[in-house]
DNA sequence: TTATGTGCAAAACATTTGCAGGAGT
DNA sequence: ACTCCTGCAAATGTTTTGCACATAA
């Protein structure tokens, strides 16, 4: 497990990035800690957010923020986009080019020193196309 | 007020849109509400989260999701940008040239029915820089 | 007059935190 | 040993909701 200096390396730790890894959905943090209490039955929420959180910071996972209520994890870093269903709530990655130019036009454009950008899709996934769902998700 | 055909016109929804439109802050929910209580004093902070997501949804103005633990609103409704500031937190318009073609290639990518999308740009602030702040806000 | 909106308080969520005991180095 | 980490539970912060009363149309 990749890792800042002086963080160890726990069971709990382990098991978070491991079962991370093996999704592609973008969890929340409460979808984490219930794939991860599977293989350790006792170990509390707040030990999920703690590390997610420093995960996160140490930059070995993203931390998204893609509209609705909660949180998302992505144990994918290198930069992409995402695209959130509007009807289902699912937020899938989006594989197209990521955009280099555009942080230097908003450099331009703003009086910020630009540290990066996000681009957030939203719209229908094929499954609720094909459903026909019109049931809008936050 | 512009408005959705049977949204009626009460001095609380009035006030909220007058107090919106008069900042460039994008202000938090909490905020709005503090900015109207000067003026109506009673009103509940029920009230204004009911009128936010309300306006939001009638397109009146935007509901921003922009990091950080709040949402946010925002008056000014055609399609603009957003750049955040790492250090002091705040949010700023963008005045920079909206991608149309943007979704066409997002489309193309994915399997969906592409609706929209936001780009929000992270940075530090003219501020922050000249305070050569390094506090970092969520 | 009557459906819709409001104030208030409580509830519901998501996330963070304090602390005593546990585990990695 | 000596930190750092964990589980647990309580606290915090944001948003939503139920309900009796008020008000716009």
């Amino acid at each position: 497990m990749e890792q800042l200096p002086n963080m160890r390396l726990t069971t709990q730790r382990q098991i978070i990035l491991e079962e991370l890894g093996k999704v592609t959905s973008h969890p929340t943090a409460n979808e984490v800690y219930d794939m991860v209490r599977k293989r350790l039955p006792r170990i509390g929420l707040g030990t999920v957010y703690r590390n997610l959180e420093l995960m996160a910071e140490s930059g070995i996972i993203l931390k998204l923020e893609v509209g609705g209520t909660q949180k998302r994890f992505d144990a994918t870093i290198d930069p992409h986009y995402h695209i959130r269903c509007n009807s289902c709530g699912k937020v899938d990655d989006i594989d197209m080019e990521v955009q280099p130019l555009i942080n230097q036009v908003a450099e331009k454009a703003s009086n910020y020193k630009i540290l990066g950008h996000h681009i957030e899709f939203h719209g229908i996934c094929q499954d609720c196309q094909e459903k026909n769902s019109d049931t809008t998700v936050n």
